[in-house]
DNA sequence: CCGAATCCGCAAGGATACTG
DNA sequence: CAGTATCCTTGCGGATTCGG
């Protein structure tokens, strides 16, 4: 049967793992739990404080990790994936497999 | 074990799929078997020949689909998938079946 | 028929400084 | 500590025109 260009559902999976940072951050929260603001800052190295923050956020308003804020000083807030943001999992694992055979494959033309 | 930011190898995959038109040009190569130029375009409603092109070159440059001319009047090319190309199909797979349950569940909210 | 070349707008990404 | 607020740069995507 052919493809139905508007349903290509693809894309709004891609919206939300498209950022610079999403990956990673995704990762981290997926594999070592819930993070705090500056331990997320400073398991990403090379991010600001802005692209943390607006990554974050995007990812929040579409389900995919949840915000908890502690009211008090000073501030603490943590991050971490919701049920829903855990069923990227497979997707997420099966593209860094993909991308680790894919940078080998590149290696190796470059060897020839 | 704590995940390496510099191993992200999630990029590598997102690098290619991310583009407006590469999800559905790969979606109607995969199921759909080789197209020429013309075919393409008609087949991707909107996308204009500038970005058909640059989008095709790209993939082609990754060895994600091979491109075949036949040195004739009027011109003829012919793009396809390569065997290569093919292994990205249970990742594609996997963010359309996500994709499509995202926007239900989107929708279901709107409905509240 | 299948492009290449050029010009352009806009939004994502980033550097830096400031705040409850 | 965990963010705003502002300004600036870059490059993708797009419209249009020309060529083999």
């Amino acid at each position: 049967m052919a493809v139905q260009p508007e349903l290509c559902r693809v894309e709004d999976a891609l919206g939300i793992l498209v950022g610079k940072w999403k990956p990673i951050i995704l990762l981290v929260l997926l594999h070592e739990g819930t993070h705090r603001f500056s331990e997320l800052k400073r398991r990403v190295p090379g991010i600001t404080q802005k692209m943390l923050t607006t990554q974050l956020r995007e990812l929040e308003e579409e389900d995919i990790i949840s915000r908890k804020v502690y009211p008090q000083v000073p501030p603490k807030v943590e991050y971490s994936m919701t049920d829903y943001g855990k069923s990227l999992e497979p997707i997420l694992t099966a593209m860094h497999e993909w991308g680790t055979a894919h940078t080998l494959r590149k290696m190796q033309k470059v060897q020839d």
